[in-house]
DNA sequence: TCGAGTATGTCAAAGTCCTGACATCGAGTT
DNA sequence: AACTCGATGTCAGGACTTTGACATACTCGA
């Protein structure tokens, strides 16, 4: 394990152990993904939120705004501002009135499917770049890795 | 969280399979690590935008503005709110007028130090139980690999 | 010297997201 | 029936972040 690759040789402090932490790496990461993503969907229109929710939607049409904040990985109310966006710009419907509890599924329009197929060949590209940097046969086990990291901490 | 893509008996892009959704993971990982940072940093009165400013300024004294919004991944801006509530707090110091030059030095004060301190506890014990989840010797390949991440989706 | 280019700090406005709170709905229990 | 409990939708407020813009300050080359 021998990461020589520190490129800071005057810095004050020699003690810089953050640039190593777990945390630090993975927020790095994930930081660039979202940049790219915001970078590449702006030019469909879409915010990342958005897409998300789009994404989740077209894989499990039907969601209620609860629903698709935990597939999301965020509240209620965020999801509540997305879905309210999505539905004025017409890719998103819900039915103003349920017969059964308080929870509205929310479906694709076709309008919503068109811009979903667009985005998705941008972001896909963005994602093969990402996985084209790993070496090969590590894919699995990074998935993986990303699994137990989440299951540890959400205890 | 299984995709199921049963319903759709012929998904229109057999491409994320492939991809094995890697961006979905890693904002799994990333969201469940901020929320148990922000969880354990709220009962030392930070939220984790601050404790990544006091902690990379630990490492780094003397960063400006614009170099801590680079070390932690926001904006000038966003950092020069971070730091301005920082200052009301009287965690961290900046000189209001500089010899050289634009960029104003930020430094932690003592009572900035001793929250710092406090608080890297409580965010070590969460790396740990994180790193504990990782299979032995798997630690390294995967700090390679978020390097490769972000490196790949930085150009 | 002058100019272009780059980096920094700052302001304004908007968007995004969160915490806290409340009311509603269904399921289960008493 | 009345109650508790959990889940949902929603509102209000605040915190955080971003984009866009502008002025200032250094660097470098013509």
């Amino acid at each position: 394990m021998d990461m020589q690759e520190s490129s800071q040789v005057e810095p004050p402090h020699p003690a810089a152990d953050v640039l190593e932490h777990v945390g630090y790496r993975l927020k790095r990461a994930h930081a660039a993904l979202r940049a790219a993503m915001d970078q590449v969907l702006r030019e469909h229109g879409l915010t990342v939120p958005q897409y998300a929710c789009l994404e989740v939607l077209a894989a499990r049409p039907g969601l209620s705004n609860a629903e698709l904040a935990r597939a999301t990985f965020v509240t209620r109310q965020s999801m509540n501002v997305v879905l309210r966006g999505l539905q004025d710009e017409g890719l998103v419907t819900r039915p103003s009135t349920v017969d059964r509890g308080r929870a509205r599924p929310a479906t694709l329009t076709d309008e919503g499917r068109r811009r979903l197929d667009a985005a998705q060949v941008a972001v896909y590209a963005v994602e093969t770049r990402m996985v084209r940097a790993l070496p090969d046969g590590r894919l699995a086990a990074l998935l993986a890795d990303f699994d137990r990291i989440a299951e540890a901490l959400t205890d």
